[in-house]
DNA sequence: CTTTAAATTTAGGCATGCCTAAACTTTGCC
DNA sequence: GGCAAAGTTTAGGCATGCCTAAATTTAAAG
């Protein structure tokens, strides 16, 4: 059985990975709010169960293993805090109540928590509901490009970029609430800021 | 700190008194399904810690602390439930997880979940199952008005507005908790208040 | 080579909590 | 008073997991 605390190590790696920071004994450490040595057993306790690589003074790498609990610990927290915060949550609570929730809110129910909270205000009126902004995709999702809900500089960005109507388009990594959008166009890849992504309205497949 | 499993006896006592059954060790133990030692133990500590009486042989009373807990506890779960089975989770795990996020969620959380999914027993009794309040539905789903609950002020409206029994109406976003529902009906989308959407009852298909 | 920061090892601490089988005691009923 | 059922006591098991200060080692930079 993993072990809450297991998901809270692997998160703070994954987050330390996530933006692009070196995931030495320290820094995961600072980020757990454990001395070094704490650091130090636990890592080697993760390696031995497959969840990272561990090079005794060089740091660690998550595995393949070691990442998915990792990134989905994080989007749920990251879920999480976007639902409560909705909900009028005291900000002081919002993500201490999370990093609680993130561990015991089942992966389809986070799902469902998160198509429902996410750019949910951006969404035209009338609009099929199968179309949603660009940012509610999760990755490795795809949709067929509908419209542009931004201004004409967006727009004209966004046409330059090849994102114009009826374009396929899938995520190939997204932050989920903040950092660039990874997408693949016609071929190629490209990141695009979070704010201009919400502009872009897909049709889900 | 209190922990899981002071929780799930109270619970269980709770429950037990809830349906006019004597909370005894035997009862206690069969309900968790542990042995009656185990239940003898327990109920001597939480006796020690203030949350019920226990007179050996006699069984035990939940004191008001434990009574509050042990109805709040019931309440969360049932209301997770709810929640849970709603979302169309499988029924074989409504209760399961039900019981683990019972123990997880923050009291006005479940607050405002439990708003979102009371408006079910408001249901007339001897109404079909499948007729609920239209805020019950999830974005995208169908149904067929069954009948105005609300009084003579919110039926003229919302005959104004040609929500009247045997028009077919689709949810296209619910915000879930707050705020309008957008809802399509004989192909045109309008925007109605949340109050008195829950006053119109559909049958879902 | 020296120095410093980072990392590791060592040795220990702390916080428990809940469960069971088997033998024994009490209660309540006849 | 005898008996069965309910309850209790006893004695033990099991499952750990995570954290720290201080001393020591290693790595990297100059
Ligand atoms: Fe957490
Ligand atoms: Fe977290
Ligand atoms: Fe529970
Ligand atoms: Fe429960």
């Amino acid at each position: 059985m993993i072990t809450e605390r297991t998901e809270e190590y692997l998160e703070a790696i994954y987050y330390l990975y996530e933006r692009g920071e070196a995931a030495t004994t320290t820094s995961v450490a600072k980020e757990l709010k454990v001395a070094p040595a704490s650091a130090t057993q636990m890592l080697k306790k993760l390696a031995k169960q497959g969840y990272l690589k561990y090079v005794p003074y060089r740091g660690v790498t998550l595995t393949p293993k070691g990442e998915k609990i990792g990134k989905k610990v994080l989007r749920k927290h990251r879920v999480m805090e976007k639902f409560l915060s909705n909900l009028g949550l005291p900000k002081s609570r919002v993500h201490k109540d999370a990093c609680e929730l993130e561990h015991h809110i089942p992966d389809d129910l986070e799902r469902v928590i998160h198509q429902r909270f996410e750019g949910e205000r951006l969404l035209p009126p009338g609009a099929p509901s199968n179309v949603v902004p660009l940012t509610s995709l999760l990755d490795g999702q795809k949709g067929i490009v509908s419209f542009i809900g931004g201004g004409r500089g967006a727009s004209q960005r966004l046409t330059d970029l090849g994102l114009t109507p009826r374009t396929e388009i899938k995520v190939v990594k997204s932050a989920l609430f903040r950092g660039p959008l990874m997408v693949s166009v016609r071929g190629t890849t490209l990141a695009i800021g979070r704010g201009i992504a919400a502009t872009v309205f897909v049709r889900v497949k």
